[in-house]
DNA sequence: AGCAAAACTGTTATGAAATAACATAACTAA
DNA sequence: TTAGTTATGTTATTTCATAACAGTTTTGCT
């Protein structure tokens, strides 16, 4: 992803075979639990980001859609990704319109970034907001999603710059 | 901008008359003492922006840049904006697609907001967020920037829903 | 002052990201 | 079993942003 970076994208290299199965598999079970359905097109999605090594762009997934080199119709992604990110399997960045697969599965948390400006990677962690926001609740808004994106240097970027 | 909302934007009304013009001149004065050049076109969004009661998209700016109606090429609006957002008068909110005027001149800050989503009104805070990245940066992050937009209902749209 | 480098603008064209609209198909609950 | 809801397929369009390059203004150097 980083125009000035020769490293590959390790930190949250693309799942394979079982670990890929498995993933699949957790979503899967979540979706009978909760009595959502994992349509085709949300599930070929859902492996397409699992896989990736690093955030994926729309238009990666698009392309990359048909097992034949068949790229999807544009709405076909789109839907499913809005599926995804309401489940919690995904979640957007903003600032790279890009796409991840969710790595801390079950946690009922707010999706938070930090993301490497020299090799693309992103790292998601579970933010406290709590003393953040008490003092706009206090002010009488109520709060109900949040984004936060922390941009910088992954430790490997930075020892080597 | 919200679809199920009747408020006016009046949670930061734009500016006019003196007020407008005091803000101008306070960032020529800034450009002066730092060496940057405000220019005919940078000086011209910013006035869009000060002037608007809300978060103004891109091609809002693009038409509305002409006194005389004449729509601006859109890269003029996008390297104002670029110019203004490296000098701090400027933010652009990633979750909208849109800019807003600083409202914090003078802090060094990493700007956060707090979005309503029914009256589309952008409030700007200073947010603390040291204990958020204490942990990223022990652990080798170098963080230098932070995006944070919270969404939810600023307290006048609350109390109407 | 004279000149080169850098920064900025104007313009055309294109690329990238996302959605509108509508027809069809598949579940699901009375 | 049929009405209602949810999801898909498809075409087209809209929205957002930048590439590329020519020309101008400013700045810094000697």
């Amino acid at each position: 992803m980083g125009v000035d970076c020769h490293h590959t994208e390790s930190a949250h290299p693309g799942l394979e075979g079982v670990a890929l199965a498995d993933a699949v598999a957790a979503a899967v079970n979540k979706c009978e639990r909760t009595r959502e359905r994992l349509t085709p097109p949300r599930r070929r999605v859902l492996e397409l980001l699992l896989e990736a090594d690093g955030p994926m762009k729309a238009y990666d997934l698009i392309a990359a859609y048909g097992h034949d080199g068949e790229p999807a119709k544009p709405p076909t992604v789109y839907r499913a990704l809005d599926f995804l990110e309401r489940l919690g399997f995904a979640h957007r960045i903003e600032s790279l319109n890009a796409y991840v697969p969710c790595r801390m599965e079950g946690t009922s948390h707010r999706a938070a970034f930090l993301i490497c400006e020299c090799c693309g990677a992103a790292q998601e962690f579970e933010p406290d907001f709590a003393p953040q926001f008490a003092a706009a609740e206090a002010a009488g808004y109520a709060v109900r999603t949040v984004t936060l994106e922390a941009r910088g240097l992954c430790p490997a970027c930075k020892v080597e710059a």
